[in-house]
DNA sequence: CCGGTTGTTCAGCG
DNA sequence: GCGCTGAACAACCG
């Protein structure tokens, strides 16, 4: 389920509890939040694959992890990690990660890295880059304090987009492409928020498990590349910006 | 039916 | 203290 745009369908669809009291809290998180009870949800935000739900002067922070998921005044049979209940309906988390804190949510994140937040900075994810040279733009790409919400799919379709090569260096790359990369990381996630709203996203991956490369037919590479080893899927004859 | 993974954190080790 | 590795979490798809 879990990369941004996923997390922003849900932050859009549970704005109907935006300033309901939570009458009940339940489920097996070890954390304890009884003392939320009665309290007002004051907002209710994504920040990359977090899903915050924030109180005055605190938050929870849900992450869905790999197999998290959650249901909207609905439940599911498996046991709730996280149940928030109002006078009219129902909030249901599974298998998530569950954090609280007391902070204040704007103080805490930085959403000019967050390609789907209107406060995205492109500049700023700009610097971030170029200080980061000995790195490979795979990595960089997955890199939460860099691009807050890609995920593995999302970084292989934009390098694919934009014909980079997923083991190239940032010191390697030109300022243009730099800033390519950029935009169609944005521009890519709302594509996936859309295409996922409509489900048909995965018509749309153009390399993502793909056995020929779309542009030129050639049989589509599969390696654990960079630090993170995560799966990329790639043209060497398309993608060779090197 | 089994193998793999759209993700992160943390223990353990050298 | 560091970076690296692998485990743990545990559900769904093909």
């Amino acid at each position: 389920m879990p990369e941004g745009p996923s997390i922003y369908i849900l932050k859009e669809d549970t704005q109907l509890f935006k300033n309901q009291k939570v009458l009940k809290i339940q489920g097996n998180t070890k954390v304890d939040l009884g003392h939320l009870e009665g309290k007002k949800i004051l907002g209710l935000k994504s920040w990359g694959k977090h899903f915050l739900i924030c109180f005055k002067g605190s938050f929870i922070r849900i992450h869905l992890l790999m197999f998290g998921s959650y249901r909207i005044n609905e439940r599911k049979e498996s046991p709730v990690r996280l149940s928030l209940q109002f006078k009219k309906g129902e909030l249901n988390f599974y298998t998530c990660s569950v954090k609280y804190l007391e902070e204040d949510v704007h103080a805490y994140y930085n959403w000019s890295v967050d390609p789907m937040s209107e406060e995205w900075d492109p500049r700023y994810v700009y610097k971030l880059i170029r200080s980061n040279p000995e790195r490979m733009i795979c990595d960089v790409l997955m890199d939460q304090e860099i691009f807050s919400g890609v995920g593995n799919i999302i970084k292989n379709e934009v390098l694919f987009l934009t014909r980079v090569h997923p083991e190239e260096m940032v010191s390697s790359l030109t300022p243009k492409k730099i800033m390519k990369i950029i935009k169609v990381a944005r521009n890519y996630c709302f594509d996936f928020y859309k295409w996922k709203r409509a489900f048909v996203l995965k018509k749309h991956w153009l390399i993502y498990k793909a056995k020929k490369c779309p542009e030129c037919d050639v049989p589509v590479s599969l390696e654990h590349t960079g630090k993170g080893k995560r799966r990329t899927f790639f043209c060497e004859n398309c993608q060779n910006s090197v």
